[in-house]
DNA sequence: CTGTGATGTATTTTT
DNA sequence: TACATCACAG
């Protein structure tokens, strides 16, 4: 193992062996290098790799813990210790184990789109006009109670007005009965079934308390109840639980995260140690201070005083500009003030937003200026409809009764046959108790009809089948990369795409990438299978997409630029309103949250930070006029340095 | 069943 | 603005 320069209550929280330790450790405190370092230690102590597991919030950061550990202990041969997301974790021990919960293993996997067309479906069956935002309300709410691991028979008995109780308890356990039908699981499932599991089968719990008798979990402020249940559960027997957060960057307590889990953790473990790092490798003096300021603004946070050893540095650079096109304008002069004069390279600096939709004029404006740029976030890859498409198709490869994918496919395919058919299919499957492959099937050799039938839509189902039962033989003996392109050519998928001129070479391209993407995958991994390569396509976000060899800046949310360090970054959108986000302006809690979201923004520069913000912005058609960011009137002149439009240039 | 145009509503943040 | 959904015609 390399020498580390460890500081005093680094190598503390390192060497520490045995028994449940609390890590508080600040922005920039190297709190990754410690969970590195620690799992490295138990190995050198002895402790075999794969009785480890470590959690990580992201599979990006879990792949850099990978490879960090493999560096650290290169010189000898070790397994290596099971690295991934509480959701990665939670499918993972589902394949196995799911059975013991009267599923079946080889569920498929809903991201967030394809659940809600499920909800969609459950609200139609319930007679509940399909208005978009209270199919996306209820999809929260559902969401919500699930990771309090609450289930409907709960909320039922729950003190809830009578009303509300039976229609969401109708909606919710229909839309659980559905999930299980079409044998699918959603994101929520992948904690919420890991709880019931653990605490209906002890011996399932028991078997794997003994499988992994150390447990490591990064970024603990942001964990939701089900996610801690699963913690506790696992260390239970042999209590060695580590945990490392930073109350002050606790930013998704709307996904359910619950900041008392760290608040409380000496509480939940007896005996548990606490160790806290305060010093900052990260940022200059002035950068921290800053941030130091504002977080003091939060009512509700335990006392802690970073410093950093790095020297003052610039101060903080301010420019409003008069809308959101000078704003813009501003953020690209000074990148290339930054690239030419100071030779920051590009993948070092970054342009953070509060909202998605923001990072559509800095697009424009860094095309304009000829900068290359890449957004991280937003519609990732795997989410574009061509290849949402092209991949209901494959996972009709291994299952019968996956709902979202068999009607996804059979529309794009432009069969003949639409919604109306479809649900004549759903509904008939359902009473006939059969998949919705078989029902089909069974149409196709006339043993069943859906009443009065087009000879369109009997060929129409014909050619499914076939091509469904041709694709699934040449899963048994090619590989994915070849199986992709058969299912593109019997599909004849090109000629579907080429129908909109207009979008027909990007989607092409994509097709191209996703085939590259899977012999990728396909040559890298040890035992590829096709339900393996589906599972991780709606398991990765936006962030593990990133690659850092790009010379490229970054665009991104202040969310996703959680755990991510650069030498410039730029704050852009201070306003009232947007950041604070108007949806917090009622709630102090809220703003509180909005306030450790700046925090972690700030945080997240080395040498540079610019705060920026417009007199008024072109917002949902119009113009709007902007107030400042309370938090740049919380954060002391003195690290200040305003710039004013003239002077700018 | 599919394609077209009208109409209305939306932007937090994500595994 | 711009995207998604809906009504209606073909």
């Amino acid at each position: 193992m390399e020498n580390p320069s460890l500081n005093k209550e680094q190598k503390q929280a390192v060497q520490h062996t045995k028994g449940p330790l609390l890590v508080l450790a600040g922005a920039g405190s190297g709190k990754t290098r410690i969970v590195t370092f620690r799992i490295a230690h138990l190995i050198q102590q002895g402790v075999p790799p794969d009785h480890i597991v470590a959690v990580t919030f992201t599979n990006k950061a879990a792949e850099e813990m990978r490879n960090r550990i493999q560096s650290l202990l290169r010189e000898t041969a070790f397994s290596s210790p099971l690295i991934s997301t509480f959701h990665s974790l939670g499918a993972r021990i589902l394949r196995e184990s799911i059975h013991h919960l009267g599923y079946k293993n080889d569920f498929a996997i809903y991201d967030e789109d394809d659940a809600n067309k499920i909800l969609r479906s459950c609200l139609l069956t319930l007679g509940i006009k399909g208005e978009a935002s209270l199919c996306k309300s209820m999809k929260h709410q559902i969401s919500f109670v699930k990771n309090q691991n609450v289930t409907p028979s709960e909320v039922a008995n729950s003190g809830l007005s009578f009303e509300i109780r039976t229609h969401f308890v109708e909606l919710y356990s229909l839309y659980q009965q559905r999930l299980k039908e079409a044998n699918a699981l959603d994101f929520d499932d992948l904690l919420f079934l890991i709880v019931r599991l653990f605490e209906e089968h002890k011996d399932v719990l028991e078997h794997y308390q003994d499988k992994w008798d150390h447990l490591l979990i990064d970024e603990y402020q942001d964990t939701n109840p089900s996610q801690y249940l699963i913690s506790k559960y696992l260390s239970q027997k042999h209590q060695n639980i580590f945990v490392v957060g930073d109350p002050d960057q606790s930013i998704y307590s709307w996904r359910g995260a619950n900041i008392h889990n760290i608040l409380n953790f000496e509480k939940d473990f007896q005996d548990a140690q606490v160790t806290r790092l305060e010093q900052n490798y990260r940022s200059r003096e002035n950068i921290l201070q800053a941030a130091n300021h504002l977080i003091q603004n939060n009512v509700s946070r335990i006392e802690k005083k970073l410093w950093s050893s790095r020297g003052e540095g610039e101060k903080i650079v301010l420019f409003v500009g008069e809308d959101d096109k000078e704003e813009a304008e501003f953020v690209c002069q000074k990148i290339e003030e930054l690239i030419h004069k100071e030779r920051i390279s590009l993948r070092e600096i970054a342009i953070f937003y509060r909202t998605n939709f923001q990072s559509r004029i800095f697009e424009d404006f860094l095309l304009r200026h000829r900068i290359p740029y890449q957004i991280i976030g937003g519609l990732s890859f795997y989410e574009r409809k061509e290849i949402k498409d092209l991949l209901s198709l494959l996972h009709m490869i291994i299952s019968d009764n996956n709902m979202v994918a068999f009607s996804r496919s059979l529309l794009f395919l432009k069969s003949g046959v639409g919604e109306t058919t479809m649900e004549k299919v759903r509904f008939l499957a359902r009473e006939k108790k059969l998949s919705l492959f078989e029902m089909v099937t069974q149409i196709v050799e006339g043993k069943e009809t859906l009443g009065r039938m087009t000879e369109k839509q009997k060929t129409a189902f014909k050619e499914y089948t076939d091509l469904v039962l041709e694709l699934r033989k040449i899963n048994q003996i090619s590989g994915l990369k070849d199986l992709l392109i058969a299912a593109i050519n019997k599909s004849h998928f090109i000629d579907i795409l080429r129908e909109d001129k207009e979008t027909f070479e990007e989607r092409k391209g994509n097709i191209e990438e996703l085939i590259t993407k899977a012999y990728e995958w396909e040559s890298s991994s040890t035992h590829p299978t096709l339900q393996m390569f589906l599972e991780e396509l709606t398991l990765k976000n936006a962030v593990d997409e990133m690659q850092e060899k790009r010379e490229k800046i970054n665009l991104m949310t202040v969310h996703n630029g959680k755990g991510l360090e650069f030498v410039a970054v730029f704050l852009v959108g201070m306003e009232e309103d947007l950041f604070p986000h108007a949806n917090a302006r009622l709630d102090h809690q809220a703003v509180e949250e909005e306030r450790r979201l700046c925090y972690v923004g700030m945080t997240r520069a080395k040498e540079r930070l610019y705060f920026t913000a417009a007199e008024s912005r072109f917002i949902w058609g119009t113009h709007r006029t902007m107030r400042p960011s309370r938090f740049l009137r919380e954060i002391p002149r003195t690290y200040i340095t305003k710039l004013m439009y003239e002077e700018s240039y």
